[in-house]
DNA sequence: CTTATGGCCGAATAAAATTCGGCGGAAATC
DNA sequence: GATTTCCGCCGAATTTTATTCGGCCATAAG
């Protein structure tokens, strides 16, 4: 099954991804179109699964989610990263991101936690019943300048 | 000013933030409340800006977007991390995330882009531009097994 | 005790989403 | 080249939803 997304899809994508919210009528009005041909795209996008979902971001530090961290980890397996200790990871609430990557480390992991205790918990109790990781190197963030998850979509 | 956030605003926050898109009325079910009461809430909520936006999340690859990557950038001003770096930096549409970090580095940024290529391209063009930039260390993502932006939102 | 204040309810209204029959162009079939 | 099928779009009708607003109740302040 192929994906082919052509040059008013790609505008409307743009539009949603800043503003979820827009209402249909105002987004069929952006892209010169009858709000139920615009809705009847939009569905499909989201059929297609172009469209993952629909999220409400909240300031962390209001729900007094202080911590932040980065921790690269490394497994004992070696060469092919276990996939079990991925699946393992991305259980984990905490844990909002989970990538495989390049280098000697195995995984890099993005972790959100009330304060430096509970990251040090987390680590300890969660992390340390992952038999497969033999490794952690930490990263902590004092401070954080952007955020956010919007993507470059093209123009055409 | 203070932001206290009882029981129900967190219900709020914890059932929007996985679904954005949910109407106010089905909102107004799961709390049990009336929907203009509801609706009361959620305004005050974007007022304080405990909600920052509403966001659609689409797929990367969907896009052509199929680089991500991690890159800790050192500063020759040393000590304080310079905040002009870190201003030019978060004004890159490619840049998805700035932050401020303990230890040697100064910052951690994430970045996404269509290819290996147009990673280079950023790198040699936009990162050299910044004065403060001494030095890079560019960790490559090979894929990504989880990725989100839910935060735990605790029950009380 | 009286008077604000804030949050909630519920009905009324306005606005939006959603449905659906039909139109027209493009591509496929004959 | 005519016919048929398919797909995407339009626009009006309908349903659902958001939004407004007056009033009620509880709490706290005067």
């Amino acid at each position: 099954m192929e994906i082919t997304l052509d040059k008013i899809d790609l505008q409307i994508l743009n539009i949603i991804q800043a503003n979820a919210k827009i209402s249909n009528a105002d987004l069929a009005k952006e892209v010169k179109m009858a709000p139920s041909a615009v809705l009847e795209r939009v569905r499909k996008l989201e059929q297609k699964e172009v469209i993952k979902g629909y999220t409400t971001q909240i300031d962390p530090l209001a729900v007094k989610q202080t911590m932040l961290a980065f921790i690269f980890i490394r497994t004992s397996v070696g060469f092919a990263c276990s996939t079990n200790a991925a699946t393992l990871l991305a259980a984990l609430p905490e844990v909002q991101e989970v990538h495989h990557i390049a280098g000697e480390d195995c995984f890099l992991i993005k972790v959100r936690t009330a304060d430096s205790a509970s990251l040090m918990r987390l680590m300890r109790d969660e992390l340390r019943k992952i038999p497969e990781v033999s490794s952690t190197k930490t990263t902590i963030v004092l401070e954080t300048v952007k955020e956010q998850q919007q993507i470059i979509i093209p123009e055409k």
